[in-house]
DNA sequence: AATCCCATGTAAAACGTTACATGATTCT
DNA sequence: AGAATCATGTAACGTTTTACATGGGATT
């Protein structure tokens, strides 16, 4: 089957969560990428990674078995094939420009909005994300003491890479958010005060 | 027309480009867009942009004029109405939450995967990745010195905020990128001493 | 005269989500 | 027995991109 074939980023992140040991299910698969995928590259809609798996196995960069009876809607576990791991590998060398982050944050948009919307309800909102942002934190800290746990083989240690900087960047979502805050209060100090300038 | 419509969030960007005053096109929106809202919120397709403007227009959000004859394919500028920035306001004002922020960033996707690459060509890509947001970064602070300089009227203080958060972020992906080279190079330490421990 | 940028628009295809339908397994 | 969670899959829909077609105006 297809020696190299044009996929979207998502068919090679699917691939990519299969390339470490073990077989998984489709389900399973969407656990891991809640867990630890989506915060650098979020994670794809339950159906749509089965999609990908069927595309995958298609392809030949995969195989499925089901555990039990060949009856529909069982358990079925995929594997990454040779060619699989073959064709990723091409992918993930292939390609001096992987192409540009893409961030779309509602908030911000909000915000650049702002002359539409009441003071403190932007302030409320930017709070709101600060806690959100919190939350995402610990989620990734938890990650990432799993995947410190699990350790042995060194086949962790790159997610373990990835999810550091998730970390990190997480850590800077906060404080971009909190000098945002101070920004918004100045905003609001020189309006209050009338003018465009100082006093 | 509709009094309250439930559009996706590129429709309200394309009517907040024009909730400022005066007239654009579509080709001034999509070139805004790139200079400014693709910072903190992606610049849409050129083709979306007038089909955005059409849908706008039907809703009775926005109104069109050609500037000279009557004809097909010649300039058309579209104005915001007052149904349009009461809906917009509406919209900005509404809904506690606003949605997460979505991240994809196909660099760390080949990192997180990066047990399938070769170490050098992955710290390429980075460093790739650090040229390329240092540029993306001199193309904010240019955008926001414009910005700086047009000032007068308040209703660029926001854009003004978004603009400040998106300089410290893209400073901050820089800082990101950087430590993620110090992990990296340290992963490659343990690795050519051998084992999963250290010395 | 050729080229580049301005400018608008159509059509097809791919991508991705939501909602829904279905049933097995595990826990209480 | 009932509930929660595991698990797979389909269908419909909306979004978004890409490629293409078209042509005016300004610059070299």
């Amino acid at each position: 089957m297809g020696g190299d074939a044009v996929l979207p980023p998502t068919a090679w992140a699917v691939l990519g969560l299969l390339s470490f040991p073990g077989e998984r299910t489709g389900y399973e698969l969407k656990k891991w990428a809640d867990a630890s995928l989506r915060f650098f590259y979020w994670s794809p809609a339950i159906s749509q990674i089965y999609a990908e798996l069927r595309r995958l196995e298609a392809l030949g960069y995969a195989t499925s078995r089901r555990s039990g009876p060949e009856a529909p809607r069982t358990k079925r576990a995929y594997a990454i094939t040779d060619e699989g791991r073959a064709a990723l590998a091409a992918w993930a060398d292939g390609g001096r420009d992987v192409g540009p982050p893409v961030l779309k944050h509602p908030l911000l948009l909000r915000i650049w909005l702002g002359h539409l919307t009441a003071p403190d309800r932007l302030r409320d909102l930017v709070a709101e994300h600060i806690a959100q942002t919190r939350g995402e934190l610990r989620e990734a800290r938890d990650a990432l003491a799993r995947v410190d746990r699990s350790d042995g083989p060194q086949s962790w240690s790159h997610p373990q890479v990835a999810l550091r900087w998730s970390e990190r960047r997480l850590e800077a979502e906060v404080g971009l958010a909190e000098a945002m805050l101070d920004d918004l209060a100045e905003l609001e100090a020189r309006g209050a005060r009338g003018g465009v300038d100082g006093p």
